[in-house]
DNA sequence: GTGAAAGCGCTAACAA
DNA sequence: TTGTTAGCGCTTTCAC
């Protein structure tokens, strides 16, 4: 009966476990599992056997029985708003990459910045029994997510979202994240069309309340326009999806004291000014400049060049899975790895006329 | 001792599992996997208690265990060459969508177009046993990797690499598929860039050897050029990662019977050639027309704007999630999905003076 | 150096 | 309707 049903069992078109191997070789298969993990602990007869047997039944180890065991996955979650953005999906690849060369696995999902979706997303990472997750929230000062990850000591890195040393209300709130120096950043590039003569120099945001790196940017710019004794104008606040930005640039450039210069806190947002205005019939940038911020590709293939904020996708998906892997072996966190921007010149920013 | 174990265990600071969410309920575990898993066969009252300590304890299901014992993980496996490719971003966004919709968590890799990759890479992705495979190679036609899916009846869907309906020596290679028609929609860009009175049209394509899509492409161009009684002229073959492509365009429009009009094989390629072109004097398009194949976004941010051919990438990922689910599921494979392409028109591609 | 056996968290017969 | 029990494939003590 039970020998029937086993043989049943074997006769069935069902992948080789290790007990399979076991057999063919003629040995238990605790030494199979040795010989697989490189133990060493092994004679190198023994070994050579167990291989061959391995290789001839086609034997592919089931990560699901070696994780459930270990309770490790060698699987990193990453969770990301969109790859329409290139900045996401180039950190992506880079991420992807990076946890390649470590022997780990990518579980990927999306929230299309929906701090519901993250919710959701996060936890069926979390099911996964992911050993930890990469990840861009919307806020990451008030992100229940992150609360979540916290309270439950799971390791994780945040890219782009940067945390300051200290959170509100005095608690230092140490959530470990790879981004640049945005506000900084933000800075030089305003303090870069102000030393080409701009005064009335506008932002142009996704919304503060979608975005932390946008209000960092907005305080960025503000700092700039003071240090050099200008009067900061209102931000205009764009959703992050919006694509056509006509209405809003008439507006913004239809009277006579229209800012001269307009710094997008992304280059989305700044690609589509420069479109549309130009369709409005304003000359970028002879009759307004525009910069932006992220430095994706294309920007330089555009004409004129997009003047922006470059930073180092690749190194913060890099920096990030290093960082994680460091967290997820116990040791300690030392604080926001910051990375170097730099300011690319093009020419859609020039001197006002 | 053993209860000594067992105490220090629960103390430990481990996740609650099914059998403590049992113990707390007063139930056995048997039925809070039923419970769980919406069986039906719960009294509603249990029902409620065994939902209730699931909370209290912060239950949340490891479905390493379920997977093990059901064999399926509710994973797909995504392998594409590169995620710095927007139509390979953008398709991947839309499987993860359409995968998260179905209940199933993605697993990714990327190959960088390289074979060795690609066959660790899948490997990878089966000792995790996915439950199916999307992917993209680089030769569809001559895979490893495909023949080791289809010989062990992994179920996988193919994006944007395009079967025909028989492979070659007359053997049937009916692999699944999601693509658009390359070949017609190769014919259809050439065709309209000889209704504009171009006659010396030449395409720049990635290298054959590293792209089926990219041999599909010329022969859609060879033929619209017969059709309309052109002579082919020899393809200019670009590794697909060169971004410099100078040298290659004055050889190409250095001389007096110079091309009037090239046909890139994707919208990376004539990106670049039209920043190159104009670098190098010729103005795009009164001295040289340009189209492209993919349908990037940023195509029409650039001035002039790129003429090309859209591939609904989006519906690809969709398309293929469905797909792929079908197969899983058990139901039969009735043949390669081409979705519908269009022609983006801009004003990269004129008359030719 | 190798084998026997326990058990990771879960599902699904089979009993009751 | 619920409980008991046997594994899924693997790692890892503990013996020998």
């Amino acid at each position: 009966m039970t020998s029937a049903h086993k043989a049943a069992q074997t006769n069935a078109n069902r992948r080789a476990t290790i007990k399979d191997v076991a057999e063919s070789a003629g040995v238990s298969f605790a030494t199979v599992s040795r010989v697989l993990n490189e133990t060493g602990l092994v004679k190198p007869a023994t070994s050579e056997l167990v291989l061959e047997a391995a290789r001839a039944l086609g034997f592919r180890p089931n990560l699901m029985g070696r994780n459930l065991r270990s309770s490790r996955t060698q699987t990193l979650g990453v969770m990301l708003p969109t790859l329409i953005h290139p900045v996401f999906a180039e950190c992506l690849q880079s991420i992807e990459t990076a946890a390649r060369l470590s022997q780990h696995t990518i579980a990927l999902s999306t929230t299309d910045y929906d701090p519901l979706a993250e919710e959701t997303a996060s936890e069926a990472l979390l099911r996964q029994r992911v050993d930890g997750l990469i990840l861009t929230v919307a806020d990451a000062a008030a992100s229940p997510v992150l609360d979540k990850l916290d309270a439950e000591g799971v390791p994780y890195v945040l890219v782009f979202n940067q945390m300051s040393r200290q959170g509100k209300k005095k608690q230092p709130l140490r959530r470990p994240c790879v981004s640049v120096d945005n506000q900084l950043a933000a800075q030089q590039m305003v303090a870069h069309l102000i030393s080409l003569g701009h005064h009335r120099i506008c932002m142009i945001a996704g919304r503060f309340g979608q975005s932390d790196r946008s209000r960092l940017r907005f305080n960025g710019y503000k700092q700039a326009m003071q240090v050099a004794g200008l009067e900061p104008l209102a931000p205009l606040e764009l959703p992050f999806n919006q694509t056509d930005t006509r209405r809003e640039l008439l507006d913004l450039l239809g009277n006579r004291s229209r800012p001269t210069a307009l710094f997008c806190s992304s280059d989305q947002i700044a690609m589509a000014v420069m479109r549309d205005a130009r369709l409005l019939g304003f000359d970028v940038p002879s009759d307004v400049s525009v910069a932006g911020f992220d430095g994706v590709r294309v920007g330089q293939l555009l004409s004129p060049e997009l003047s922006t904020v470059v930073q180092p996708t690749a190194d913060i998906g890099r920096t990030a899975v290093d960082l994680l892997l460091q967290l997820i072996n116990g040791e300690q966190y030392l604080g926001p790895a910051l990375l170097h921007h730099t300011l690319r010149i093009g020419s859609s920013a020039a001197s006002p006329q």
